[in-house]
RNA sequence: GAGGGAAUGCCGGAGCGGUCAAACGGGCCAGACUCAAGAUCUGGUAGCUUAUGCUUACGGGGGUUCGAAUCCUCCUUCCCUCACCA
């Protein structure tokens, strides 16, 4: 056999198509608003993930990638649609900016030497791209518009700034996103543990869009698979955020009164001011379980500092002490603070008075003093209360103590002096909210029904605001746990055993008041809902394992209620049932019900003998619906209904009868998590649970005390990247101005060439690009140094394919309106959670913007499966013994066979292995196919033939649309082989071409032009289907000839009847069409029984067991009788 | 733990309640052509048997149905994703 060129027929197509742009796309509308030819076709974009260009280039799995997209482009094409198929490269990244450095090039000439010999290996495959269009994201041009996005994103507030805690691989040497961590290790370096590092970080606001991004995907024609790995990363949970007051670790309030003037009306009992806030505050603060201290002090018409020390010598003080001065008593207290030298978490001073009374001299000492300045030093914060209308003196005592001291003033509207008589009332919400600020902690839960279980809290150990909680006591154990933490790797936080530690803190639960300790955990994530849990050990395994842990009480609030359905066998069924016969007689339904209450016992022992398990407890309810019998040692209920059949069994037996014995949680190993009825919570039990969640949060509303909030687990997209080889962050900090953003004049902001790789960001290494004029005052300012995530490129690129070369504006949004979204997009599942939120994201912010007007980057999403080498390994560029590769295969069998051998072998989306046997079978049949030719006369067509073709043409078609390329390779083998057992006609074997065309495109072209086209097969017509060469070769094989429909019954019945002889009559439904073909006296006479015969539709047809509905054109249903 | 998917002859892999001992390919076996091998072509490839027959078979157990690889249910096993998410 003479051996074929596939080299020479490969290149001499390519080249062609190439020359004569055979599959460049239509651009429209065109700016004119001119419509042109192609422009009148329906457009399909079908795209593929845009590669990064590695420089040792691509292997069959790659190659057979880009193929399955480029099967369904060409047949598109060919069905007569405007294709848009274009390549583009993934080029500035880190990927490549550590291939470059691997192999010791600069990116850039590393990038622009890779790109040319990745497009030349794959024009060699034959895909049909439209070159024109081929963009690279490390093109300023390119890249120029992400920094433009960027912008726009700052505009509308969806950009921030913020130290965060950031995954840190020392390889990389940068920043990785949370999906790029893999069991604490870098996603690209299996052997680099990810470090944790307090870094400044820019963030694109993701979480604004996150219920858009969760919602829609139910509306997406996307993979399930992949709208659900969506759906987990977004995390949407409805829940009730409760209000839980926690006084955290204030150790007690003081409080000092002031020195009211001889004048004023004063309280005979407290020798203060009349009527005061004083006491109102602390009832307020004791009922919250917060310690007041607010002594009497002596003579307070004639204050002596050191008699009113030795009065506040005797209070406890603490980091933890809260004190508060009102008027002269600010006086005292700034001064003793000095003095003690002590710290305080918070001084509030109201109306301070700083300032002896003109011509009284006598307590001068008492007001007129230096402050110490450690002061300052020792409380934690400092709050100023005054007001518009206080004296001149007082306003110039908050001067005197805000210098010394600082402090925040809040300077209230026409409250005076802060007594009675200027206030009007006793209560100073303004103070005591002061006091308590941060204590109410809103707390994320979606079990509110088990509000009146919870024991005790858990706040994450690394929570920001953790020290708030520690009180003195507990400082010790909490850092000593802390440290502990610290020491354990990330990667083992998984099999990490529940830990805990007591901060000291009692939170109130605002169901019933009750106090419950806070703990430190280790197993509570900071950053999920309020970094804080209610815990519910009853009913929350997590949290019982805990509260068995460090035996903090476990309150049951939901009563079990557990039951399950097993289905007994029907020769069980019938055994039993027998047997319980011989108890009593059995009639009717409640016979049998009685014979079982009254035969418990006895019934007990038969259900022993007869079921699996044991030992066994029968439960009955009264009047007996059911039996129902459960194995404790299995813990698994079994139920028996004699009347009931096992469909409705669920329906209606679960609610039914089941009583067990409360679960006593001493004995308990585990937590109850299911179903029941409310227990120990006031006037919500007996409530069902699902409904207690409804009312308990609607109470909660009505209270202000929670609400109904719905949570996500998508976090903001940290974009930061401390690296070279990304888009420059638009950014100029500013000694004076801060961040500016780069005007949009000055974009692109392009990467320096010159800069040193080793250490840190690189780009830092170039003084001449890292300084620049602030554009907003002109003054000195340094470049922000951090580059965009590389995903930040790929998020949009697709919309730049429809308007690659425009310079004046991200894309024209008439060309992305007529080609967008993407029909088709075809890529790995690895990029499930990443690139597709982000793109998806991007999407939806430039719709806001007014840029397009679609919601979703692509209709369709395919994911390819993965091509192994033989034996299934891995095919791995840095191993080339584990590649193969497409010139090899191409030298050998031609692309063609290669691209038809993988098409053969499974559907697209499932991984599969290459096979150098496999790959000979393939190519035994390109060769026949030649062969054929070679020997081929003019002849006619035999009818099965066209029946094949046609049909084949028919199903091919279907096949391209929906990925099941296997199936087109079975058909066009099994049409071949019907042709080459003949000589057909032109028509014949040209249609037989363009069908295969899309898979294998070179031989094809080469085929039909000896045939003598002087055109393209793969701009041809896609051939028409003859639907009535499929129609009557049906009909003559008899399959549904509507003629022998009699026959065809009595077949059917025939073997039915020999089954079922006792049957008197057989009923027949058929469809009302059908109804005149029917003969009931023909088939009753064939079959010896008596034939009745109804249409489905009629209403008056007797048909007991509905069996009509299973009647189907060309077959009846059946009923006996 | 949560979610998604899967299980078919020697292998890969189609399978629409009846036309299913189950497409197509690979492998293997036999035959043809050859001195021979390869290539090519033809036939076979569950068992009994050589019949337009029966039996056993689509992970296992049950069920629905006149009829199940296909529908329901439970179980088992495997793969993927997320994983202390309150």
């Amino acid at each position: 056999m003479e051996e074929i060129n596939f080299a020479k027929i490969e290149k001499k197509w390519q080249n062609a198509w190439e020359k004569e742009k055979v599959f460049y796309a239509q651009d429209v509308p065109s700016a004119s608003g001119k419509v042109n030819e192609k422009s009148k076709k329906p457009k399909y974009y079908v795209l593929e993930m845009f590669p990064y260009p590695s420089g040792s280039g691509l292997h069959m799995g790659h190659a057979w990638n880009y193929t399955i997209g480029d099967i369904i482009a060409r047949f598109k094409r060919m069905s007569g649609f405007n294709v848009l198929h274009p390549m583009g490269y993934d080029s500035l990244g880190l990927p490549a900016e550590n291939a470059a450095i691997e192999a010791g090039q600069h990116p850039i000439d590393y990038t622009n030497k890779s790109i040319p010999n990745f497009v030349k290996q794959q024009k060699a495959i034959g895909l049909s791209y439209d070159w024109s269009r081929v963009l690279s994201t490390h093109d300023s041009s390119y890249y120029k518009w992400d920094q433009w996005i960027f912008l726009k994103m700052l505009e509308k507030g969806l950009v921030y700034q913020k130290t965060s805690a950031v995954n840190w691989c020392s390889k990389c040497n940068t920043v990785l996103a949370n999906e790029q961590v893999h069991d604490g290790k870098c996603w690209r370096h299996e052997d680099i543990d990810v470090k944790v590092k307090q870094l400044k970080q820019w963030f694109l606001k993701t979480t604004e869009y996150a219920e858009e991004l969760y919602e829609n995907l139910d509306k997406m024609d996307w993979p399930d698979r992949t709208k659900a790995m969506q759906k987990n990363w977004i995390g949407k949970s409805h829940g009730t955020e409760i209000d839980f007051e926690i006084n955290g670790n204030i150790s007690n309030v003081v409080l000092v009164h002031g020195c009211p003037d001889s004048n004023e009306p004063r309280d005979p009992e407290t020798r203060t001011y009349e009527k005061h806030w004083r006491l109102w505050l602390k009832g307020e603060l004791e009922k919250r379980n917060i310690k007041v201290d607010a002594p009497l002090m002596p003579e307070p018409w004639a204050p002596d500092y050191k008699k009113w020390k030795k009065e506040f010598d005797k209070l406890d003080i603490d980091e933890n002490s809260v004190l508060i001065g009102h008027s002269c008593g600010c006086a005292f207290l700034v001064r003793w603070l000095g003095d003690i030298k002590r710290k305080i978490k918070k001084l509030i001073l109201v109306a301070p008075w700083k300032i002896a009374y003109k011509g009284d001299g006598s307590d001068k000492d008492f007001y007129e003093y230096k402050i110490n300045e450690c002061v300052r030093l020792n409380v934690g914060e400092v709050v100023i209360f005054t007001s518009n209308n206080e004296e001149e003196d007082g306003k110039k005592s908050v001067k005197l103590f805000e210098k010394d001291i600082g402090g925040e003033i809040i300077e209230l509207k026409n409250q005076g002096h802060f007594t009675y008589g200027d206030m009007g009332t006793h209560e100073f919400h303004k103070l005591f909210d002061e006091i308590t600020e941060g204590n109410v902690w809103p707390i994320f839960t979606t079990r509110p029904d088990t509000i009146f279980g919870v024991t005790f809290m858990v706040v994450a150990a690394q929570h920001p605001r953790l020290d708030e909680l520690v009180t003195k006591d507990q400082r010790r154990d909490v850092d000593k746990f802390l440290k502990k933490l610290k020491s354990v790797s990330e990667k083992d936080i998984g099999d990490l055993e529940k830990e805990g530690v007591f901060t000291g803190s009692y939170a109130v639960n605002p169901a019933n008041g009750k106090k419950v300790p806070v703990y430190a955990g280790n197993f509570v994530v900071a950053d999920y809902g309020a970094g804080m849990v209610m815990a519910v050990p009853a009913h929350d395994q997590r949290d019982f394992e805990f509260a068995k842990k460090y035996k903090i009480d476990i309150k049951q609030v939901i009563k079990p209620e557990r039951t399950s359905i097993v289905t007994i066998t029907k020769s069980l069924k019938k055994e039993f049932y027998e047997n319980v016969k011989k108890f009593g007689e059995v009639r009717d339904y409640d016979s049998l019900s009685k014979i079982y209450t009254e035969n418990v016992d006895k019934v007990f022992n038969l259900a022993k003998e007869n079921f699996i398990g044991g030992p066994w407890y029968i439960h009955s309810e009264g009047n007996i619906k059911k039996i129902l019998i459960y194995s404790k040692q299995k813990s698994e209920i079994f139920s028996w209904d004699n009347e009931v059949e096992s469909k409705e069994a669920k329906k209606f037996g679960l609610k039914v009868g089941i009583k067990k014995e409360q679960l006593d949680y001493d004995e308990l190993y585990r937590a109850y998590t299911d179903e029941g009825a409310l227990m120990n919570s006031g006037e919500f039990d007996g409530l069902d649970n699902i409904q207690a969640k409804r009312e308990i949060t609607k109470y909660l509303i009505e209270k202000k005390l929670g609400r109904r909030v719905v949570n996500f687990k998508l976090r903001d997209w940290g974009i930061s990247r401390q690296r070279y080889w990304g888009t420059p962050i638009p950014i100029i900090h500013c000694e004076k101005c801060g961040a500016v953003p780069v005007p949009e004049s000055d974009l692109p902001i392009e990467l320096p060439k010159n800069v040193k790789f080793g250490k840190g960001n690189p780009l830092e290494t170039n003084e001449k690009w890292m300084s620049v004029k602030c554009p907003k005052c002109g003054g000195k300012g340094r470049r922000e140094s951090d580059t965009m995530d590389t995903f930040a490129n790929s998020s949009w690129y697709f919309l730049r394919y429809c308007d690659p070369k425009n310079d004046k504006k991200i894309f024209d949004p008439r060309k992305v309106k007529y080609w967008c979204p993407v029909d088709m997009y075809i890529g790995g599942a690895e990029h499930a959670c990443m690139h597709l939120i982000y793109s998806r994201f991007y999407v939806k912010f430039l719709r806001d913007l007014g840029l397009i007007n679609f919601d979703e980057p692509a209709v369709r999403l395919f994911h390819q499966g993965m091509l192994s080498g033989e034996g299934g390994v891995k095919m791995s560029k840095s191993k080339p013994e584990t590649c193969v590769l497409p010139e090899a295969v191409s030298d050998k069998y031609g692309i063609d066979t290669a691209r038809f051998f993988l098409s053969s072998l499974a559907s697209p989306d499932k991984d599969i292995y290459w096979s150098d046997s496999g790959i000979n079978g393939s190519a035994r049949f390109t060769r026949r196919i030649f062969e054929y030719f070679k020997n081929w006369k003019k002849d006619k067509d035999s009818d099965e033939l066209l029946f094949k073709l046609n049909k084949t043409i028919k199903n091919v078609s279907g096949y391209y649309e929906n990925f099941e390329y296997r199936k087109a390779t079975i058909e066009i083998r099994e049409l071949f082989d019907l042709i080459s057992r003949e000589n057909v006609s032109k028509e014949t074997l040209e249609k037989f071409l363009k069908i295969f065309n899309p898979i294998c495109p070179h031989i094809t072209e080469e085929l039909w032009s000896q045939l003598g086209n002087k055109d393209f097969i793969s701009i041809s017509k896609w051939p028409g289907v003859d639907e009535k060469k499929i129609q009557s070769q049906e009909d003559d094989s008899g399959e549904l000839n509507k003629g022998q429909l009699n026959e065809k019954i009595i077949e059917e019945l025939k073997p039915i009847i020999k089954k079922y002889s006792d049957k008197k009559k057989v009923y027949l439904y058929v469809m009302p069409f059908e109804l005149s073909k029917v003969n009931s006296a023909k088939i009753g006479k064939a079959i010896g029984k008596v034939v009745e015969v109804f249409a489905v539709n009629n209403s008056g047809k007797y048909d007991p067991e509905n069996k009509a509905k299973k009647a189907k054109p060309g077959m009846v249903a059946i009923y006996l009788e």
